[in-house]
DNA sequence: GAACTATTTTGAACGCTGTTCACATTTCTA
DNA sequence: TAGAAATGTGAACAGCGTTCAAAATAGTTC
């Protein structure tokens, strides 16, 4: 019987940030309950707070789930396309397709900030960074005068770009815009990118 | 006398109008408290129900008195610049100060939704569609086989690229990114996205 | 296995939130 | 000036995240 006590700690834990994720999807972060996640969990309201310091923290390890998931899709994706044009394609295709398939999920992790003084953790930030790394690898052949700091920013700024774009079109934000011609535009968008890449020289 | 009552009336909304927006800018929308708001106004708290259907709609006219400004900046800085490429590059760059010097302001406009079914009034998002307005002008010369429709949708994408590496890199949700090299960077994209437009054809 | 300690579970209670509403006050009409 | 209509008021309400003392369970020691 050793080792029960962090064995059921360990279950109460995944089952609470299953329970989180699942009224994320389904509701989105707006509607998200302490109350609601730990009835689904089967536990009682404290538990949640001896299991996570706060909801917020409960909140950024579904959000790291989320991210994970983002970044194996698109690892999969880089694997299938052949030239580095085809991987920018693809690349932006995997994350808007992603974004459109679970829309709660992947906008909680922008619309959630940790609130107060309390600070992102690193780990996040650090698993933040590898979405980036994606890019920087087709990117490098595309811009080969960048050294590796300026890859890095270019690879942001695109991605920035596109989440931009995902995100406005989603939200549905601004009137008049069909998001049937999403993907279109998209690819238009990226079309555009790198017939200005080679443009740009060294900068 | 007459009219003393829609006076009252129209003074009180414009006192918490001006109240909300000052604890909007002061500490963001998160810690935004309708105590607060009516206490900085000078009524009681049930008198803010009374002057707007609720918190929501309040925060929706501070966030068209933003839309206002923004836009009324944009329309100064257009008409400064010589050709389309460096229209281009105003707007994105008084785009990105005003982000900067107003940041929660700013960040309003897009952290806010509108709660439960409640839908947002149509002339809001005429409000926001003259925005893209700004950007049309320009981008028609660049684009001169786009019709009408076209040139709206493209205009959204290329706004919403913007706004992503703006609003990305001020969160400052990406670790190693340096917020001072911001101008230049998103210069360079804009002379990526002017490069790579006339190559994109009749697209 | 009993006695004791350490940890976890529990749900009532707390403080804070937006919103409501019966009542007092003010403004308009006749 | 009297009555009607609109507005101002703040205590009260329901819902929220979070806390905490007490109960229940798990681990340890003889």
């Amino acid at each position: 019987m050793r080792g029960k006590r962090v064995e059921k700690r360990e279950d109460l834990r995944t089952r609470l940030i299953e329970a989180a994720q699942a009224r994320i999807a389904a509701g989105g972060l707006a509607n998200l309950r302490a109350r609601d996640i730990t009835t689904d969990a089967g536990c009682a309201l404290g538990a949640l707070y001896n299991a996570f310091a706060d909801l917020d923290t409960l909140i950024l390890e579904v959000n790291a789930r989320t991210l994970r998931r983002l970044y194996e899709e698109m690892t999969a994706a880089l694997s299938t396309a052949g030239n580095h044009h085809g991987q920018m394609h693809l690349l932006a295709q995997t994350y808007l397709n992603f974004a459109r398939r679970e829309p709660n999920l992947w906008w909680a992790l922008f619309q959630f900030h940790m609130s107060a003084q309390k600070q992102v953790p690193e780990w996040f930030s650090l698993e933040q960074a590898k979405l980036l790394t994606q890019i920087t690898g087709p990117l490098a052949a595309l811009q080969p005068k960048l050294n590796a700091t300026q890859l890095i920013v270019r690879a942001r700024t695109l991605f920035a770009a596109v989440h931009g774009i995902v995100s406005i079109s989603l939200e549905q934000r601004f009137v008049g815009v069909p998001v049937e011609t999403l993907d279109e535009e998209l690819s238009r968008f990226i079309d555009l990118l790198l017939a200005g890449l080679p443009a740009l020289g060294e900068n």
